[in-house]
DNA sequence: TTGAAAGCGTTACCAA
DNA sequence: TTGGTAACGCTTTCAA
């Protein structure tokens, strides 16, 4: 019972060519000056046998999917699903879909996507891209393919992108804690060589300085080989052979939440005997018994940006965007 | 600087026809009794063309285009998140990408995802069905598309589903609250004829039944069309003017939060004045002070159980799978 | 063993 | 002004 009606269907009982059959269904019949009962001809036809344009055949003529490939690191990770989310929106919008998958920071999956997402004709990207993959991002580039990434970019390449302050957000959260009286403050960090990561750590190190307390400046760096669970069980370790510390700021929200439950196992008192900042928000920071200070970041912005440039450069804009958006400082009891 | 290398270009290089380099590229060319020479010819033309197949022209011509519409209800949704990406993985491993869509509970939005992937060509579609979109659902079967509905489905409907034994869920649930001493336990719900909704509370009406409870049932009916802010708002005032109760039991994750909230500001002691057992799992629970019991839904294998059918019934199954899974009660210190 | 050619459903060029 | 018809890139049948 498929209901595959076509242009020529339509053309063949109303007794006309395809093209104009196609002119009138596209709103065209003005310009391309169809006479009059035959526009109504058609509309009524095509009413009639419940005519669904087939985009794949029109994709294959136009040339264009109006398709948005997103690459993530994992879609039920809150902080893709948000700004996919709002990616979605303003990819709609536009009369665009979403085709999507997660990398797990892993560059043979991200190439893989990327490939799959080629093929399909997608008509650009937004990546938040795989440590390490510049070559990958280079290649599209090289093709004239519409990139734009999130989240992290690489100095090297000359894409379009949209990313946190990272600095600032580190510094801020740093100068905070202490203004709050905090000194022996340390960092816990993803150990990579991302710029968006050197860049937090270099916001710490940099309120750290400015305030003469070089000497307290201490990165426990996690690697990121390291699986969910392990994550916590090194933290726990970094945190006893510890001899001082009166703060904790954390890079991510990932590690936010393995120090929380650190935290609540060793039983220290926050913010009394241990300040802490954490990254990107959480309903769980709500919940913590201190609930969680944290940095922000206005996914909203990021999202709605990185599409509205992504469909610009796919529309034809020439100019490279970097945008760079402002975090925000949320404080709460535990700092 | 654009690599549109296609099939002629192969050909042409090697000096044959577009069908012998579709062959050897579709690896047929055993069956196809292609000459020795020739494959490795084309095979290098590809490699140094740096051909990539357009899907989109070979779906035109396959009729089939690999792709699944899947239509959640939020993915910026944990809930939603998790289960995309559990579908992502069950397709991907299978060939297929994912095209997504949220309908935020809006028959509008709904029919309009629903349209798009129609004329996207979709080979199937995953669907967590808003209420009230039976004739959406039932077009699509009409048209013989692959379907298949999770966490809700319609029982006038024959189409295949994978849901949780939302009854049982809930049962389970209020047995163990009664067991653990807690008589005056109410629960709270969304006002909703969804049957999925209805299942939930009837497992609890019928749990207070057979235990003589039946005049301590009460079901605190959160209106659907409530703002998220002011849901918290709802729930408080109820909770205010209950005069007795002693246990509360959630319908949803959304209703499991705000209502941590409320409990949060109106100081009520958790276990001992007040037991609680919340639905779906999320990283707040774990950090309420007192860690949340939770009712937890299977969400692997309702992910995979849904790609693998809707696969199959891509590939030709005939068969309706109404698949049923079970949830896992999480005791903690709530309850 | 190979190739010509017919489509898939649409659009858009160009001829009348 | 209107309407054929070629072409998008691929698969697949049929003939050589």
């Amino acid at each position: 019972m498929s209901n595959r009606v076509s242009l020529k269907d339509i053309a063949q009982k109303v007794g006309v060519s395809t093209a104009l059959v196609s002119y009138v269904l596209n709103g065209l019949e003005k310009e391309k000056r169809v006479g009059e009962k035959v526009v109504i001809q058609i509309r009524e036809a095509a009413r009639e046998l419940n005519y669904q344009p087939n985009q794949i055949a029109r994709s294959l003529r136009r040339g264009s999917t109006k398709t948005i490939g997103l690459i993530v690191f994992d879609i039920s990770n809150p902080f893709s699903a948000q700004i996919t989310r709002v990616i979605e929106d303003e990819a709609v919008k536009n009369g665009f879909t979403v085709i999507f998958g997660s990398s797990d920071e892993n560059k043979q999956k991200s190439e893989a996507l990327i490939d799959t997402f080629l093929y399909r004709q997608v008509d650009g990207f937004i990546i938040a891209p795989v440590e390490g993959t510049e070559n990958q991002i280079a290649g599209l580039i090289k093709k004239g393919i519409p990139v734009v990434l999130i989240d992290r970019y690489f100095l090297q390449l000359n894409v379009s992108h949209v990313i946190l302050d990272n600095f600032k957000a580190t510094f801020d959260a740093t100068i905070h804690l202490i203004q709050q009286g905090y000194k022996q403050i340390k960092m816990v960090a993803w150990l990579t060589s991302s710029t968006h990561m050197q860049e937090r750590v270099r916001g710490y190190k940099e309120a750290m300085r400015i305030n003469d307390l070089q000497a307290e400046i201490n990165v426990i760096e996690v690697p990121l080989s390291i699986l969910k669970l392990e994550t916590e069980a090194f933290i726990e370790m970094k945190l006893q052979e510890m001899s001082h510390m009166d703060a904790l700021l954390f890079a991510t929200n990932s590690l936010t939440l393995a120090g929380m439950y650190c935290i609540n196992k060793l039983g220290l008192k926050v913010p009394q005997k241990l300040g802490i900042i954490g990254f990107d928000g959480s309903e769980a920071f709500d919940f913590f018994y201190a609930p969680l200070s944290y940095v922000e970041q206005p996914l909203n912005e990021i999202g709605t940006k990185a599409a509205s440039v992504l469909i610009g450069l796919i529309n034809g804009d020439k100019e490279i965007v970097q945008h760079v958006v402002q975090p925000v400082l949320n404080i709460r009891n535990s700092s």
